[in-house]
Parts: structure tokens; sequence; C-alpha cells
RNA sequence: GGGGAUGUAGCUCAGCUGGAAGAGCACCUGCUUUGCAAGCAGGGGGUCGUGGGUUCAAGUCCCAUCAUCUCCA
């Protein structure tokens, strides 16, 4: 059977049990605390915590999975994949271990026909109702049923739901390792393709049981590779269908085959594929930095076994094809896909280069390359360290890998971040509130909920219309009113339930209190202002740069706003142009401003954006800009969009690798500094004293003239200056019978100063020159000698430099000098006199 | 969010303890020569990322800022 068969197989096999048949989600999830999707359940969680509702309670997927915990050991094993497929039946409340146990016994042995013999199970220690039923119901003989510990007991590491679990296994045989089952037995032997796990229990942390889930669900996880392996009769995975075609294609184009570095450039050329497919760009930071690790370490691997440094692209055309049926959106994506990739291959090369002149240049200068400079070659340059560490054993140096990675892990430590310092997560048991703050910006509320934060107070009112910070857009700023008394609210807080409170500096409030909550008005409307403006160029970046912008963060408070997004290269004037013209344009276009309530599933039906990273519930709020843009987003906006006024851009910069932000003023702001900026060209207009439009051309020809001028000036000053040294010939003493010039003079700057003296050496009898100068109030002495003349003239400058408390240049034929204390000038040169008597 | 590094001619880069801005390649002109990165001679090309500061004097030291690379969270 053909891994295609398999997967259509098992949805198959699971309708037919009534079960309903989800497409595979993104790589990227909508729970922010994880980096990729790694398991088909992640999708379904909230339906198994009792968040949301599914439509149909028994669900079957094929769920395409990242996994990067052991990114480093990929290659070394002939197990460990980056991405896979999980196929996965699931029951939200409705069957249990029985029936979990019969289908999945049922499809391995009646659908997939694998020998009921070489079938193994283990289940969890205590767990003796799945013991009994794969041996009564089932009728497995109990030497094939093992009792396993931790590891047959599934739990995520945070309180919640967990349960034991049951997992099948394939004995392929003698020649893969000893007998004695999967527990005890060998590991490549006794091959695990199906983990059953009953949800059924509560804990508080893991292993500690507190209570039982109110409904029981089933979650399975059966590895499409792996059962490709068994069914196609491999030895690894990497000889499947799912890798075959890839390491033909590759084995075909390389030098030293290395069979390690085949399985790194295959595993991560495909993960980097899907990854790309599904939005993330290669960047310095969370999901963007795995696909640069991905791509960066096949990349190596390939230059292990090829010599040449070219394109891996062709890989990902095969990547495409193989998934082509499954996954129609590689395809689609497949331009993107490969332009991005390129892209990267091209900033890695740049970056291999650069850090091999580094080594280079330490092993020339210390005849040797320690682990702190393999370090800082890798912390820098992101130079790889095993690279690093070839390169110096070519050379004869070998590395320390401990003291390596015991400054890697102190700098880990130092990465840490504290951002967490300034909004302290303390939590507090309250129950939730309402927000009202997208209808109204005021309202009258009870207080309901009063606690104390360190010298301040947290009051919740059970009507709340001051928004909390997310998506971007700040707090709302605000008073409270009570009994003709106001006060501030200071900060706006959210408890971890979703309980909004408000921050004040006042013991006046009391528990039931009536009070009245007043956002301020200018404020929030300048926030939505600059939202919605938010949206509209969001739109505007997509239209014109391409669907591969995506929204990276963004931060929004009343009248200034600014967005960043992925992108690879700078934006160009043009593009800037383009944009923020269709950006206006839309302002003017008065398009209404309306958000609905749907279904995520709708909503990403309907082609909304969303910003991924979010946590968005069952039902989302979808603004829509007419037809212009329509976005996931709960933060406020206004009403229609020529309320936003108009957009101007501040700047477009870099954050980061293939990350830009652009920065903009709406509304009031935007059109304070259009006026601000017209009025100083305006100002520029008065004083060249022509009309606006004519200004640059004006302005031009001014910048010429004067040019003209200073040429004309230099010409005339040169012409003063070669007549003085045509005529000094006459003023020079002989001293000793050298021809010396000694005198102050009236010079602008001490490269003219520098110059004259050159030019008295160089045109005329005279063999050496001392010349003083007073520039801009300051002493500035310069001498010089012809060539031929042995007295050292940098000596005598720093003699005369030191009169001034300075000192002067080393060149023995000119030197520059000066000093900033006061001297008679007449005595400093009559003793420059006596120093070239002395000395010639 | 935190750390490290880089920015000098069209390109690749050198420039030490502050003291006359350099090399190779490319370009232009002339000669020589027509066998593979041709040679010789001459020449043009620089806001030393930007803005401040320190200094008699800053590519060099200090501060800020922009851009780019990079490691970690």
């Amino acid at each position: 059977m053909n891994s295609n068969e398999i997967r259509k197989s098992f949805l198959e096999y699971f309708e037919s049990k009534g079960h309903k048949i989800i497409p595979s989600a993104s790589l990227i999830p909508h729970d922010s605390s994880l980096l990729f999707t790694a398991a088909g359940m992640v999708p379904l969680k909230d339906y198994f915590l009792g968040n949301k509702t599914p439509d149909s309670n028994n669900m079957v997927s094929s769920q395409k999975c990242i996994r990067t915990v052991d990114i480093d050991i990929i290659g070394d094993t002939d197990r460990h994949l980056s991405f896979f497929e999980m196929l996965g039946n699931f029951s939200v409340g409705k069957y249990f271990k029985e029936d979990a146990i019969k289908y999945s016994y049922e499809y391995i042995t009646e659908v997939l026909k694998v020998d009921k013999d070489k079938l193994w199970f283990t289940v969890y220690k205590s767990d003796d109702e799945a013991y009994n039923i794969w041996k009564n119901l089932i009728g497995i003989p109990e030497e094939r049923i093992q009792r396993g510990d931790e590891d047959n007991f599934w739990h995520m590491n945070i309180p919640g739901p967990c349960g034991p679990c049951s997992e099948i296994f394939i004995d392929r045989g003698s020649k893969y390792g000893d007998d004695g089952g999967p527990i005890g037995g060998g590991e490549d032997r006794f091959i695990e393709i199906w983990n059953l796990v009953f949800m059924e229990s509560i804990q508080d942390e893991p292993f500690q049981i507190v209570d039982e889930l109110p409904k029981k669900n089933i979650d399975t996880g059966m590895g499409l590779e792996r059962i490709s392996m068994i069914m196609q009769n491999k030895d690894n995975l990497f000889d499947t269908d799912l890798f075959e075609p890839l390491y033909k294609a590759l084995i075909d184009r390389t030098d030293k085959p290395g069979n390690k570095y085949e399985k790194i450039i295959i595993d991560h050329i495909k993960s980097s594929t899907f990854m790309i497919s599904d939005g993330v760009v290669p960047t310095n930071e969370g999901r963007g930095y795995i696909l640069r690790r991905l791509i960066r370490r096949a990349i190596r691997a390939y230059n292990q076994i090829k010599q040449s440094t070219s394109s891996l692209d062709y890989l990902i055309e095969i990547v495409i094809q193989i998934y082509n049926d499954s996954y129609p959106e590689l395809e689609i994506n497949k331009n993107k896909i490969i332009k991005l990739f390129k892209k990267e291959e091209e900033i890695f090369q740049k970056t291999l280069n650069k850090g091999i002149q580094e080594i280079n240049s330490l092993i020339k200068n210390n005849k040797t390359v320690t682990s702190k400079d393999a370090f800082y070659l890798f912390e820098t340059f992101g130079f790889p360290f095993e690279l690093t560490k070839e390169i110096s054993l070519e050379n004869g140096v070998d590395i320390n890998d401990m003291e390596f990675y015991k400054l890697y892990d102190e700098h880990k430590v130092k990465s840490k971040s504290d951002k967490n310092k300034g909004t302290q997560l303390i939590n507090f048991d309250v129950d939730l509130n309402e927000f009202v703050g997208y209808e109204k910006v005021s309202s009258l509320s009870k207080i309901y909920h009063i606690e104390q934060y360190d010298s301040k107070f947290i009051i919740f009112p059970k009507e709340n219309p001051f928004y909390f910070e997310a998506g971007g857009q700040i707090s709302d700023k605000g008073i409270i009113r009570f009994e003709n008394t106001t006060i501030d609210v200071l900060d706006v807080y959210q408890a971890s339930n979703g309980a909004t409170g408000l921050v004040i500096n006042d013991d006046k409030l009391s528990l039931n209190q009536e009070i009245e909550l007043i956002v301020n008005k200018s404020f929030r409307s300048g926030v939505s202002k600059s939202h919605t403006g938010a949206h509209i160029v969001h739109t505007a970046l997509r239209n014109i740069l391409g669907d591969h912008v995506a929204q990276a963060g963004s931060n929004v408070t009343p009248g200034k706003f600014r967005f960043d997004f992925s992108h690879t290269e700078k934006v160009s004037q043009t593009e800037l142009d383009e944009i923020f013209t269709l950006s206006n344009t839309a302002i003017f276009e008065d398009f209404e401003v309306r958000t609905d309530i749907m279904n995520i599933d709708e909503a990403k039906k309907q082609g909304a954006l969303a910003f991924f990273g979010d946590k968005y519930d069952d039902d989302v709020r979808v603004v829509n800009i007419g037809d212009f843009s329509k976005e996931l987003c709960g933060g406020t906006h206004v009403h229609n969009s020529h309320d936003v006024g108009l957009i101007v851009l501040l700047q477009e910069s870099s954050i980061g690798s293939n990350l830009r932000r652009v920065e903009m003023l709406s509304g009031k702001l935007a059109y304070e500094f259009l006026t601000n900026a017209y009025k100083s060209y305006k100002s520029v207009s008065d004083i060249l004293n022509v009309s606006v439009d004519d200004v640059p051309t004006k302005l031009q020809s001014q910048l010429e003239t004067l040019e003209n001028f200073e040429l004309k000036f230099k010409k005339i000053r040169d012409q003063e200056l070669s007549n003085l040294v045509k005529n000094i010939d006459k003023k020079a003493e002989e001293i000793n019978k050298v021809k010396v010039y000694i005198d102050e003079v009236s010079i602008d700057s001490a490269n003219e100063l520098r110059n004259l003296a050159l030019q008295i050496v160089n045109d005329s009898k005279i063999d050496i020159t001392i010349l003083y100068s007073s520039i801009n109030g300051k002493n500035s002495i310069v001498g010089a000698t012809k060539n031929n003349i042995k007295l050292n003239i940098s000596s005598v400058i720093t003699e005369i430099s030191k009169l001034y408390g300075g000192g002067a240049s080393k060149d023995e034929n000119l030197s520059i000098g000066g000093g900033p204390g006061n001297y008679d000038t007449t005595k400093a040169l009559k003793l420059a006199k006596e120093i070239i008597l002395k000395e010639t």
C-alpha cells in the first residue's frame, strides 16, 4: 500500500464508523503557547478542554505536524523526523476505551491486513480495564500485552486533562533486535505505530490526579510515515514512498553519499516547504528562527556531500509532487516557497563566507582557535560550530566542546528576557465581567470586586467600557466619577480568566458602590482611527508587496501607529508611494466599517486575515472595511474609513532579517505633521522668493551657483598662495646653508595651512618652512622640509607645540601640530629657528 | 525582549597607540600584444552610514541615530 492509499483508507474507515473527516489544520496553531502544530489533537484542544463544542463529536483527520525538540538528532536515527503526518481518530465524550480499541484492532488487521501474531500491546500499569479489553474482548494472548509506567500515561506539563494510554507495536523480527516485547525488547525491533489516549482524569501537576473528567475523550495518533514503513516493508522511514523520490533525486547529484546527511537534507527540506507554505518566513525569532535553522542545517549537510554550492530548490519541487494530492496549497504557494528558500540560501552563503574569512584570520594571527573564538564566530556571525571545529582540525587545532557548550549555556541564561517584569502576572480569583466598550465609552456600574495591589487598588465593575491592551492596541485612559469626585484610571488590568479591572490610587471606593466609568473620548477616538488605519495599511501592503506579507506585531496609540510585517527586502520608495496612495484612497472611498461575529471556520472561509499567535475563540469578531479589508480583530474601530482622516508614513525600517516596520500617523497628528511640513516648505519658498512648485529647481540652481563660486574662490585663493610662494625666496634666510622660511600667516583652515607649507618646499627653493596660524582662535603649526633635508621636522614642531600644551604628527618631512594654551608667537618662532640652527 | 558584530572608491576589503584616506578587482586613455583572469604606463572615482561631542587635530575616542548581519528567549 502506498502512503496515499493508507491515508485514504484510514479516513474512510473511520468515516464509515460515524466520524467526520476534518481537514489538516495549519502548522501555525492558534494557541500562542505552541510554536507549531505537533500532534493531531492540537487543533482540537479546545474541544477536549470543554471550551468549545464541535459540530460532530467523533472526528478523524490526517494532520500535518512539525516537531522541533529533537531537531539536532534528526539524521542520526532512522526514526526521527521534523515533519510528519498524524492519522488520528477522536471522540469528544462519545465512545471510550472499548470502541477505540476495537476500531484500532479492526483497522490494522482487516483493512491494513497486518499479521495478528506480530502485534504487541502496552497499557498503563493500573489500567486493568484496557488490559481486559485487549485480552478478553479482542483475544490477545497475555504474553503480548505489557504494562508500562509513565510512557503509558498521557498528560500535558500543566494542570488539565490527562489519562492512561495504550500503544500498539509491531514486531519486525529478530534481525532488528532482541525479543521481549516493546518493554524490554529491542527498540528498533518493536515499532510503536499507534497510541490510543484515554482522557479521563484531571491533574493539578504531572501524575497527580485530582478529579475525573465530566466527559471522557479519545485521542489517538498513528504516524503515517511509520505505518507506511511497515506496510511497504522498508527498513527505515526514509525508504518509504514519502521520502524515496527525494532520496533518489538527491543521490543523483551528490559526490560522496553519507547517509546521515541525506536524511537531514530531505527531512528538513520537506518541513521547510510545508512551513513556508503555511506562512512562516525565515527570521531571527520564534517560528521563523526554527525555519531558518532547518534550512541552514540542510544546506550545511548538502555541503558535506556535494562540492558545489548549487541550490537545493529542486527538492522542493519533488516535495510538492509527493504531497500534491493531499496538500494542494503547496502547488499554489510554490513560487513563494522557492523564492524565500533561495533567498535564505543566498544569505547563508554570505554568512559562511564571512565566517570562513574570520576563522582564517584567527588562524593566521593567533595560530590557534579557542573555544571562545568558536563561540564568538557562532554567536556573532552565525557560523556553525562543527564547521569551525572541522576547519581548525585541518589546521591542527582541536577545540574543547565542553567549554563551547558552557559558553552557549551562559549565553542562553543571559538572554532570558525580563519582559514580564513590568506587568506582574498576579492572578486574582474574580468572576468575569462584561466589556461594553464597543458600543459606548461610558457606563454606570456597580463594583463587584476590589483587590489591593502594591499600594494601589484594582476595582472590577460589572459593566466595563475600558479597553484592555490587546492586539497591539493600548489600554484606554479615563476617569471614574462618584459623589462629585473624580479619580483617574491609572491602568487597566486583566486577570487570567479575562475579567477586566481598573487600577486606581484611591481607597474611597467600596464594594457594591455605583460609579460612573468614563473613557477619555478623544483618546479612544484617536486610537480607533489608528487601528482602522492599521487594517487599511495591512491590506495595502499585501496588495502591493504580495501575500507573503503577514502581520508580525503592531502598536496602536492615538494618532500614531506602527505595523511590523514579514517581507524579504527594503520596501522601495515607489512601492511605499503606491502603498500609501492606496491606503489613503481607501480612506476617501467612505467604506463602512462593520463588525460581524461569526464562527472562526466561517471567517477563514471568507478569507479574513488572522494574526497567528493570537488566541481566538470559537466565535470571532471580524472587522470589515467595505470590501477592502476583512480581518479578525478584537480592537476598537471608527465607523467609516473616512473617519481615519489621513494616513501619513513617517518611516519604513528593518527590525531584523525578513522583518520590516512601517510607522504612521493618522487623523489630527497626520494633519499637523503635514501642516508643519508644508509650513517649513513654504518658508523655504519665501526665502528663495519663488512659488512653492519652483522650490526644487530654484534650490538646485542656487546650489550650483554656490558650487561655482566655491570653485572660483578656491582658484583665486590658490593663485594668491602660489604668488606668495613665488616671492618667498627673497624672504627666506639661510641657516647652515639651508634655506629656511619661518612666519606667522593668516589662513582659514588647517588643511590650507598644510598645503601652503607643502607648496613652499615643493615649488620654491626653500628647504625648510615652519608656519604658524591662528585658526578660529586656535593655534596651528605646520612644518615641512624637502625630502633631501636630514632635519626631522616632526621633532621641531613637537617642541614648539609643547609650548602651547599640545603635540604634533610624526612624519619626518611634514608635521602638523598645535596646542590649546597661550604663548607668545614671536618667541615660539624664534625658538624654532634656534632648534633648526642646532640640528642642521 | 536580551546579547554580539559590521557600515571606508562601482565591488571585495586594509587602515596599529588620533597626526597627508589606501590596496586588489572593475572603469577610462595610450602603448604593446593578439592563446584564456593578458602586459606596461597614465588617469578618473571618497559627505570614511548620519547627527552631535571630546581634541590644536577624528575614518580612528565618546554619545545618539539609521542600516545590515548574527546568537538566544
